[in-house]
DNA sequence: GAAACCCCTGGAGCGCGCTCCAGGTCAAGG
DNA sequence: CCTTGACCTGGAGCGCGCTCCAGGGGTTTC
């Protein structure tokens, strides 16, 4: 079973050692396993939840949230609940991308009527 | 000619009056004209400012660089600049969208591999 | 003219999400 | 062995964008 040194995992999962380390601090990654002189080896499982960790912080979930979806990922039965979770998530995604589409719509307005005023 | 009390700036704008005396400060709006008393009275044309700084705070324009546009905004000949800084925000409005989208797909893809997984 | 309310200033404080640091331990090459 | 570099811990610090506070003065209503 191959396992990942902080700096591999770092550049596989595109976070730093630093947030590594906070995420699991604060309970976004469960304890991460240690060699035998205490040194941090992650297993492709923590790669695998950090990709999605790094997707979902990528489209704007707070690490507080993080961390619940991270605790009830703890009991396998809560898959379902879990499951809904991200689509709720989804959904919210949906809606920023939404609003932004409208603003960037008003922000184009904008520019159109400053090119009115002679540009 | 009307002009608004820091309330009514508040309400219509959509800031709270905090945060307006906030941009004040940062130069973000110019010093607000003053009744004799020293209360801000706010014309039509610092909430019309007001409007558009809502539009580019929404799309995620740092107040640093609000502030680098309200700077322009003094001198009347950089009408021009300023138009190609809303360009250049609209673009980057455009990559914050489409990275959005790409994440999200990939967030969709996740839900269904849960979904497989029998949820 | 006084109660009730809005507003003023300067500055401190806060929530978020990291990021950095000191002072030490572990591991791999020569 | 010894050096070099990666890693450890606990905790402080930071950048952003507000938000709140104390202590005081305007203004409207009766």
């Amino acid at each position: 079973m191959t396992t990942y040194s902080p700096a591999q995992a770092a550049e596989v999962s595109g976070f730093s050692i630093d947030t590594l380390r906070y995420y699991e601090r604060e309970g976004i990654l469960r304890p991460i396993a240690r060699t035998s002189g205490g040194h941090r080896a992650y297993t492709e499982d923590d790669l695998g939840w950090l990709d999605l960790v790094h997707c979902l912080r990528d489209t704007g979930m707070p690490i507080a949230d993080l961390k619940r979806y991270a605790e009830l990922s703890l009991d396998e039965a809560t898959l379902a609940a879990r499951v809904a979770l991200l689509e709720e998530h989804d959904r919210r995604v949906q809606e920023s991308i939404d609003g932004l589409r409208r603003q960037q719509e008003r922000l184009r307005e904008k520019i159109a009527w400053y090119r009115k005023q002679g540009v």
